[in-house]
DNA sequence: ATCTGTGAAGCACTTCACAGCG
DNA sequence: CGCTGTGAAGTGCTTCACAGAT
């Protein structure tokens, strides 16, 4: 679609989170060899009806041929460009306890292009420990370090009650965002973006659905 | 609101993702002491706007009190048995690797009443043994221990590859909510609810509208 | 005077349906 | 003939704004 003419920001939420999904898709159909796909078959493979995953597209050209359908690779390419896949993009972890070292090890983030530069704790005995080739600094430093190193992302994996000023301080460095796997909803200023992983919002999201035809009855 | 008579399935999507987090703010501010909250000021600490936080509840009944607010606890009591926070739910764990063993150790599950009952592998090396308390069963009992077991949840833990049979065995042994680590979308039948933790996906939906600011150059 | 509960209006996303191209 | 791209219609969530309760 050519109404927008690059305003990034009024592209629908809902679609911009449909993107990456639609590209982890095409990569798993291009490593199959396929080389051609149609929007009704790519859409089945995502519970997304075809028509919405055309009109999702037309918000950033035309991608398809009619009567064919997409190329696998040209498609898969144009979205990586879209999304900002096709770079390398630095992170920065707060909190290298338990769930921070899970982090660490994660091993979904690199093949992405996702990687932690830096770990920070405030915790002495965690303070300068070598975690998976990262040496983890006070967090004291964390506004020097930054404002040095020049990182995209912060991740947030300290306890709730420590989150927002540490979210704050990311902020402050001119991060523009933030991962917060801290159980509280983070407050963030206009222009940066965060998104909370919580497993147990989840769950509780679920639970809702559940609770009439529960489950310990079966 | 008393348009909807109790059919859960008809309330919004969005309304049944806040709730838990209107709970989860309701309960900080009740261990604070306070008792009474307006629709404005518990909106302004989820950046939710006051007249959606009243339209959420209106969809389950009238729980404020004009020219005063709401009840603190007496809300968050409405919230927890609509949401169904007050009962524990059983849970079962699926691939017990490194993810695996960091969502056993996560602490935030049990004081929520979310307890992981049962784990299954697949790996010979790690069948048998014992992480936090559980026995690793064989992947292969899976069925036969859940049908005995009655589980409310499944949790998926296992590569990308595999997760979709593991999806499919759970829902054969009635499950009806699952929690998705895998890298997967994860296609259930209708009536099944399944939820995804991928933090590539979220770090995805943010470099979008990172992409043109971007922090290398800051 | 304050703040809820809620119809109605506004707005945004999704689906429809078809012209047009391969 | 198949399938895309897209205005237009449809649908549903959000915001508005105010009557009514305390």
């Amino acid at each position: 679609m050519i109404s927008n003419p690059y305003n990034p920001a009024r592209i629908p939420a809902g679609v911009v989170e449909r993107l990456p999904q639609y590209a982890r898709t095409l990569a798993s159909l291009e490593e199959q060899g396929r080389q051609v796909v149609s929007s009704q078959e790519l859409g089945s493979l995502l519970d997304v009806s075809a028509a919405q995953l055309r009109k999702d597209l037309s918000w950033f050209g035309r991608f398809g041929k009619q009567g064919r359908g997409y190329n696998v690779r040209q498609l898969l390419d144009e979205l990586r460009r879209i999304i900002g896949l096709n770079r390398q993009w630095r992170m920065a972890l707060v909190g290298v306890g338990r769930l921070g070292r899970a982090i660490v090890g994660y091993e979904g983030f690199t093949p992405q292009g996702f990687r932690i530069v830096e770990a920070f704790d405030s915790n002495p005995r965690i303070i300068g420990q070598r975690v998976d080739g990262l040496v983890v600094r006070d967090t004291a430093e964390l506004e020097a370090v930054l404002r040095a190193s020049s990182v995209d992302v912060g991740i947030v994996a300290v306890p709730g009650d420590q989150a927002q000023d540490v979210i704050d301080a990311l902020v402050r460095c001119g991060v523009k965002a933030i991962l917060n796997y801290a159980p509280i909803a983070g407050r963030v200023p206009r222009g940066v973006r965060i998104k909370r992983i919580d497993p147990v919002l989840a769950l509780q999201g679920m639970t809702y659905y559940l609770k009439q035809s529960a489950a310990s009855a079966k």
